[in-house]
DNA sequence: CGAATGGCTGACTGACCAGTCAATCAGTAT
DNA sequence: ATACTGATTGACTGGTCAGTCAGCCATTCG
């Protein structure tokens, strides 16, 4: 790893930080410069501007989460196994780095006008390959056939992503033990309902 | 209805379109004055300051909400048409007004570091409304007790939003046969869930 | 009619900030 | 030692925009 690379990736987990903390929108290239101990001119020697930033913090996220799900649905593993992995990746990612799933939730994937219009299409394969998954299993007989694929994608995108929201809002620290309890609680909800 | 109350109201419903159309962060406040019709300084004789117009906006519709949710709870419907009730009205926000629902989807309700964060308290209210009908539900024996009733509400919600996102992306009228449709559909993957 | 009230106007200001660039420095090759 | 390459620095510029304010005009009232 050259030292070049170091830098940049310095820049880019400082950026993280900085947008997590203040938000895009509201953070100067200073602030990012200074919670990376490194002078101001120097973030664009590594990035041509502040937006490429945010797109290579999402991208780079983003392009795991839709390999997640292409392995999760060339697997041999039973449907709710299947969901259980993709669920399972996004909330070891907040485990991991919350930073960056605030970011990514925050102020791409909900953002039209901005961010979010510029990368619809990535955010959609992600729905599209749940689909897929949910299309499958109706066709295998094994989940019920009265629920529309792609809507049912968006019911276990939409609480994931609630998840997340709730998580980041509350500013605090997540027990350990409630990470794992929530994937199971999500898959629990999505494919055994509520009942009534 | 005085004058100056329709001119106030020309400057929000303005307001809306704009936030709607460019983001709150990148409009400029003349562009507001602008599609209203009216000279800039105006807008400040209405309001104190650009964010307090977002506010506004948000909370008109959101206190709205939460009546809504409060008579559901109320009322001594059968759980699956409490719920219907809230998101047909949820639905029905938008396929009347779809620049209102888009500017608090957008700008507001995952804005964990402007707006949102000074009205969590007031969107978490929601949840814990929704969270109760299904409590209530649970102790009356029509919904199963495996699900923690505020995660079902997120559940609930987040699937919502998650629509309203899919169609704000869209950017595409929508036909209006599905919005009944989305509405019996939201309740039936809440309630029914995928099987498996 | 004259004056007072209050909605209304838009040019202006002061602050802010993304992006530039000329200069310096560190490392490596010759 | 000299020259060359590319990383690093931070002062500076040009443009933007929220909010102010001094005054205008329309209506009403004495």
């Amino acid at each position: 790893m050259s030292a070049t690379a170091d830098k940049r990736r310095l820049i880019l987990n400082a950026a993280v930080r900085v947008f997590a903390r203040q938000g895009f929108h509201t953070c100067r290239v200073s602030d990012i410069a200074d919670e990376a101990g490194v002078a101001y001119g120097l973030v664009y020697h590594y990035f041509p501007s502040k937006e490429t930033i945010l797109d290579t913090v999402f991208l780079e996220r983003w392009n795991l989460m839709l390999a997640t799900i292409a392995e999760a649905q060339a697997s041999e593993a039973p449907p709710r196994e299947q969901l259980r992995r993709i669920a399972s990746f996004i909330v070891d990612s907040y485990r991991r780095d919350p930073d960056v799933m605030k970011v990514i939730v925050v102020e791409v994937t909900r953002a039209a006008n901005t961010f979010g219009r510029t990368h619809v299409q990535r955010i959609m394969q992600a729905y599209e390959g749940i689909a897929q998954i949910v299309a499958q299993a109706q066709r295998a007989g094994v989940f019920r056939r009265e629920v529309d694929a792609l809507f049912a994608a968006q019911a276990f995108y939409g609480l994931v992503e609630q998840v997340l929201t709730q998580w980041i809002f509350s500013g605090e620290e997540i027990p350990e033990a409630e990470f794992d309890h929530v994937k199971a609680e999500i898959v629990e909800m999505i494919c055994g309902g509520l009942g009534g």
